[in-house]
This record gives C-alpha cells, sequence and structure tokens, in this order.
DNA sequence: AAGGGGTACAACCGCCATGCT
DNA sequence: CAGCATGGCGGTTGTACCCCT
C-alpha cells in the first residue's frame, strides 16, 4: 500500500496539482498559496483560522498521501487536524477520493466505460455515486464531469432537452449501438492502441441530427420500451455482427473482468442480466448472451423488436451509419432466440 | 501572433442522512 | 429526543489549456 502511495507521490511530484490544472501545471496562485504556508497547528488545538482553500499544492499532497499511508483514512476532520493540514476534512476527504487514492483510474473513458455511463444514467439518473461504483477506479465527480461536458453538451448543440425523449431515444438507438462497435473493436483489436476511443461530437451530432428529422411517429415506436436495456440492443448488434470465431477467442481474453452474475442480487436485477449478457456476448458467448438479454422482455414486446431492427436500420442509413448486411442482421436480432424464449 | 470562446476537470458549496452523545 | 459531528452526494464554479479566427 505505502509503496504503491510513495509512487503516487511520485506522480504528483512531477507535476500534477489543482483546480483546472492539466499535468505538468501549477497555477501561479497555488505556488504562492504554498509558498505563505505556516507551521502545522498542534492536533486538535488551535483556533480554526485560516483554512486553505483552492488547488492543492504538491506539499499538501503529500502530507496527506503520507498520513494515510501511516494512519488510514476516515475520520477526515481529525485527520486533516492532525496531519497539520490547514484544509477541512472534506477538502481532505475529496481531494483523497478524487485525485489522489491509488486506484483511481485516469484517462479517457474506454467505449465501453461510455456506454456502461450511457445506459446506467439511462436508468439511475443524475446517481452518480452509484453508476461510479459500476466503473472501477472511475470517481462520481469525474463521470458527472463526463456527462456534463460530453453528453448535455451534445443535447444542446441538437437543441433538445437532455431529458427528452427525443434525445434519450437518439443516444439509445444511434450513439450507444456506435459506442458498441467501437467497444467491440477494441475488444478485438485489444493489444493495439485505439486513438479514436472517444466517440466524438460529431458521431452524436450527425445520427442524432438525422434521427430528429424523422417523423414524430418513428420516434414514439420505441414508446413503453423505458423498461429495455439499451444494451439488449447495443451489444447484439456490436458482437454477433463483428465477431469470427477467432476474433471471439481474442475477444473473450480482452473481455471485462467484472463478475457481473457476482454483483447481481441488488434490486436492479434485470440491470445485471444485461451486464452479464453484455460480458458474455463479448467473451464471444453470443448464444448464451442473446438467451439471457432477451429472457426479461415481456412476451408482447417481442414484434415490436422487429419493427425495432427495421426502424434502427432507417434511421442508421439515413444518419450514414454503417450497417451490417442481410446475414447480420438477423444475426443482430437474434430472432431465433427471441422467439426460442416464448 | 493575439485574443476570445470553448473545453475539461479539480475543487467547493449546500443539503441531507446517519450515528453518536 | 435533541443537538452535533461526520460523511456522502449532486450541483456549481473557477481556471488553465486548447483551438479557431
Amino acid at each position: 500500500m505505502e509503496m504503491v502511495l510513495q509512487q503516487r507521490a511520485a506522480v504528483i511530484g512531477g507535476g500534477n496539482a489543482g483546480a483546472g490544472c492539466r499535468p505538468g501545471h501549477m497555477t501561479a496562485p497555488v505556488v504562492a498559496a504554498a509558498a505563505k504556508q505556516e507551521p502545522t497547528e498542534e492536533a486538535g488545538g488551535g483556533a480554526e483560522t485560516e483554512l486553505r482553500r483552492g488547488p492543492w499544492t504538491v506539499d499538501e499532497d503529500l502530507t496527506l498521501i503520507n498520513y494515510i499511508a501511516e494512519h488510514g483514512e476516515g475520520r477526515w476532520n481529525a485527520l486533516a487536524r492532525a496531519a497539520g493540514l490547514k484544509r477541512t476534512g472534506k477538502s481532505c476527504r475529496l481531494r483523497w477520493l478524487n485525485y489522489l487514492r491509488p486506484d483511481v483510474k485516469r484517462g479517457d473513458f474506454t467505449a465501453d466505460e461510455q456506454l456502461l455511463i450511457l445506459d446506467l444514467h439511462s436508468r439511475w439518473g443524475n446517481r452518480w455515486s452509484k453508476i461510479a461504483a459500476q466503473l472501477p477506479g472511475r470517481t462520481d465527480n469525474e463521470i458527472k464531469n463526463y456527462w456534463r461536458t460530453r453528453v448535455q453538451k451534445h443535447a444542446k448543440q441538437l437543441n433538445c432537452d437532455v431529458n427528452s425523449k427525443r434525445f434519450k431515444d437518439a443516444m439509445r438507438f444511434l450513439w450507444m449501438p456506435r459506442l458498441a462497435e467501437r467497444a467491440a473493436a477494441q475488444h478485438n483489436h485489444s493489444s493495439a492502441a485505439i486513438s479514436g476511443d472517444m466517440i466524438s461530437g460529431d458521431d452524436l451530432v450527425s445520427s442524432a441530427a438525422a434521427a430528429l428529422a424523422m417523423p414524430e411517429m418513428m420516434m414514439t415506436m420505441t414508446e413503453n420500451s423505458d423498461d429495455r436495456s439499451p444494451c439488449s440492443v447495443v451489444t447484439t448488434t456490436s458482437s454477433s455482427s463483428s465477431h469470427t470465431s477467432s476474433e471471439s477467442t481474442a475477444a473473450a481474453a480482452a473481455a471485462p473482468v467484472t463478475d457481473w452474475d457476482e454483483m447481481q442480487g441488488g434490486a436492479d436485477h434485470e440491470y445485471w442480466s444485461t451486464a452479464s449478457a453484455l460480458q458474455q456476448l463479448t467473451a464471444g458467448d453470443h448464444h448464451h448472451g442473446n438467451q439471457q438479454l432477451f429472457q426479461f422482455q415481456e412476451v408482447e414486446d417481442m414484434p415490436m423488436l422487429q419493427d425495432l431492427s427495421g426502424w434502427v436500420q432507417g434511421f442508421s442509413e439515413a444518419a450514414g451509419v454503417s450497417m451490417p448486411d442481410q446475414t447480420q442482421q438477423q444475426q443482430l436480432w437474434s430472432l431465433d432466440d427471441i422467439w426460442r424464449m416464448q
């Protein structure tokens, strides 16, 4: 643990501290504030004067890291005092959880992660911490920022509310399938760095713009489908249409390690089943994946699924999105599996 | 080259829930 | 039961960097 923290400290020492600071930068006010820092107070003793705010200095980071390495975390107010940090306990806790923790994953979200965020947000709304709990190494703050900077921006560009049905539909049936395609591509070429991991705004804007231009009645086709996992469409699309058997083997090796079944058992059973199916599909187990995907669908919804495949195809063509051929289409929707379930 | 708007992200704020005294 | 401390969460702000004109 301590060794990891030391490594972390080394990274921080390399210069990555402070609000709004990109790696390698430190703001002038931070340096000034650090220079002004006074000797530490006695733990629990002195008046709560001169509490520091704003960007954290490297020294503060190191102090916090070393203190936690030695004493552990928790009791943040007492910790802040004992460590000699002129910060509120809240500030220390936030700094640790969002930035200094050794297991915090940094860098762009992968397509898988983006897909999961979109899916979970469609289910849980702005429950950032709950969503973050399903993305190992990611913080609620990071996910919240992703949502605000990427997703809400595109809703704004499309002149529709991020909570509107139209935007949600565009997201579900256009953006997420594309994400799934990229996720599949990532798994197929797991050893190669994929520079285009992030779905660009243009992807959504161009696709959704086409979608929004479609007749309203087309959009309403998805009505009453709120309980259907978008992943059940998305993952079937990507994995079934693109994997060969050898690719599947490679994909299996690169599949997410999360044991969805083990995590299952919470209130949202359908979600976990979907997630589990996602894992199976990603691992190349199309049959069981598809089976699992659809086992929670209401029987009366099935004809709608058939309609939906044509609907998505129409949308995708209008949006210039590449679609699988006829054979792949059949695999895409795995209708055999759907009817077998009835 | 300059500058202004946009973007990304760390940090803060206010509120609420929980647990302890 | 009331009051307080603490932790957690979602929303918002501040600011350095990027990019386009």
